[in-house]
RNA sequence: GGCCCCAUCGUCUAGGUAGGCCUAGGACACCGGGUUUUCAACCCGGCAACAGGGGUUCGAAUCCCCUUGGGGCUACCA
């Protein structure tokens, strides 16, 4: 049986490429009918971020991931977090100790880094110098007391060259001696990631490794590993190629404070005080920051991004979510990120991708992340997920950004989402439509539409006349309204749109919103009314000064 | 620096593993036109690529080599 797995660290959010490495897993284990394990690789203590774990939990649902084994729902090969798996990895320390296929150092950092300095200004990789007669049990004790560090080295095997069979690569060779020893228990006596995710590996019965090409160097070590601890029948291995940014590179969640930082700068007199209030976080934080210095913590990042109303690059799942992504849209496009059906097929839905998902059309060269394809990706999925689904989405999206809209009824988002249609996302559905649930006077002027609509062209007077013509309707109907403006810019012998505008523009004050006669029937006689009243008084009042 | 990976339109890619079906197909973006009450959507049309150089072959986008270019890794991070 297929046996694959997700195992991010709990360093943050689940970001577009740990989403993609979690999916493309998932994937091959439903088609092949196998299992799904999500494993948290906590080994780092420095690294962890408490609300990690349930970040990428919530995120993996998000996008329809359900995992088999793992946090949360348990399973027969457990703990399914590595920092609770300490006496397992000791074991196996313990027996390559034994089996002298490892051994003590008590290097410190300085030493490590002068040796490696050596080996850059020689022009060689740096190849840890194995000792001749191994440390004992007694001697690290010696060290340990004296303070020294004391790690634990594998001794990589050095005669023959390592041979990877990489499933989509091929056979990738290793010369022998170019894999240097590595660390696989720490001072801290936590294991390495290199070490843990090797036994986890085989306890969990794993039988196959997608993941990013970035991991394509740990793989002959690995390997090495796994047969030096007599696991048997070897992994299989499939590196994915690895995703770049627009801005060049592998896509980073360092993007975001990236951006952040530029934007920070180019506002001339930016109050810092005031952002770092708006962050929660110290103004020498902030400093440190536009130094490039330090990185505040992400909901930081995302409180000052907020208050300076700029738009951040998405990294995160969660930014997706934020900015009105589908699921289903994430999903299909993570799966073609390095992969494709063959053909013409693009757009696909979970189930379809299941289907067809296949490890030989896996993708060699890099693929860079397009945002102007995923927004696009994003309107044929708003078009076609069904008005429930939508509806659930869309909800959801509201509750998230704190939107006045979320005080409507089904009936009323579910008319909406109809007169949004062509939306290409949901921020876009929300930001039409918020006018409806905003006060009278919290409608907010654009200064170009009101120039351009009102002011000029008799604006103001073509909706003194629409507005008695509003009120002197009977049936606030959506035909009514479109037969009263239709007839009137016909007797005006001017478009529709010299009448509709100013009316757009007087009830939510832009000239962006859904079809017009929608609008102001949802909008109703009263407010419509009362909302052409106010403009027409704040213009006018903004006009004399 | 060392090791490793990669290379078709601006971008994602089909085609490459069985060389002729490729005067290279699709999608996004872009440009032009249409529809239109705004934005968006929608419809029609257009631009646009086998990185360069050597081979192998009757024949190469497809196989081999080199150059160039891009990327990854190079931690007591994962």
């Amino acid at each position: 049986m297929v046996v694959a797995r997700f195992a991010p660290s709990p360093t943050g959010y689940l970001h577009v490429g740990g989403a993609r490495t979690a999916l493309f897993n998932w994937l091959w284990a439903r088609r092949m009918g196998g299992k799904f394990i999500l494993r948290i690789e906590d080994t780092d203590q420095k690294r962890n971020t408490p609300t990690a774990i349930e970040q990428v939990i919530a995120d993996l649902r998000w996008l329809g991931i359900e995992w088999d084994e793992g946090p949360e729902v348990g399973g027969p090969n457990g703990p399914y977090l590595q920092s609770e798996r300490r006496d397992i990895y000791d074991k196996y320390v313990k027996q390559l100790l034994d089996e002298k296929k490892a051994y003590y150092c008590f290097d410190t950092a300085d030493e490590l880094k002068a040796m490696r300095r050596e080996a850059e200004k020689q022009k060689k990789s740096f190849i840890y110098r194995r000792p001749e007669d191994f440390p004992d049990d007694g001697d690290a004790q010696n060290k340990r007391g004296q303070g020294c560090p004391v790690t634990v080295r594998f001794a990589v095997g050095r005669d023959e060259p390592i041979v990877v069979a990489d499933m989509v690569r091929g056979e990738v060779k290793f010369a022998a001696g170019e894999i240097g020893d590595f660390i696989i228990q720490k001072s801290d006596g936590f294991p390495t990631y290199n070490f843990a995710c090797v036994v986890d590996d085989k306890l969990m019965g794993v039988t196959h490794v997608l993941r990013g090409q970035e991991h394509l160097m740990n793989t002959p070590g690995q390997q090495e590993l796994w047969k030096a601890l007599g696991f048997g029948e070897l992994l299989k291995y499939a590196h994915m190629s690895v995703t770049v940014s627009d801005t060049g590179g592998k896509l980073s969640k360092r993007e975001r404070p990236k951006a952040l930082r530029k934007a920070i700068k180019s506002i001339e007199d930016i109050d810092l005080e005031k952002l770092a209030k708006a962050g929660d976080i110290a103004v020498e934080e902030i400093n440190s920051f536009l130094k490039g210095k330090t990185t505040p913590d992400v909901p930081a990042i995302d409180a000052m991004t907020k208050y300076l109303g700029v738009h951040l690059p998405e990294i995160n799942i969660v930014d997706f979510f934020n900015s009105g992504y589908l699921p289903e849209t994430m999903v299909n496009f993570l799966a073609l990120l390095g992969w494709n059906p063959g053909g013409d097929r693009e757009i696909m839905s979970l189930e379809e991708l299941v289907e067809c998902f296949d490890l030989s059309r896996l993708t060699k060269a890099n693929s860079l992340f397009d945002r102007d394809k995923l927004l696009a990706f994003n309107t044929e999925h708003i078009r076609r997920v069904g008005k429930e689904r939508l509806l659930g989405h869309f909800k959801d999206y509201l509750k998230a950004v704190e939107s006045p809209v979320i005080g409507a009824d089904d009936e009323t988002l579910e008319r909406i989402i109809e007169i949004c249609a062509g939306a290409r996302t949901l921020a876009d559905i929300e930001r039409k439509s918020r006018f409806l649930f905003l006060a009278d006077e919290r409608i907010e002027y654009d200064e170009k539409a009101v120039k351009k609509v009102l002011l000029k062209n008799d604006g103001l007077a073509v909706l003194a006349i629409v507005r008695d013509k509003l009120e002197a309707m009977e049936q606030f109907t959506v035909d009514n309204i479109e037969g009263m403006l239709r007839s009137l810019a016909q007797e005006k012998q001017v478009g529709l749109g010299k009448v509709a505008q100013p009316l757009r523009v007087a009830i939510c004050g832009t000239t962006i919103s859904p079809p017009i006669f929608d609008s102001v029937q949802m909008l109703g006689k009263e407010k419509t009314l009362r909302r052409i009243d106010n403009t027409v008084r704040t213009v006018k009042a903004r006009a004399q000064n």
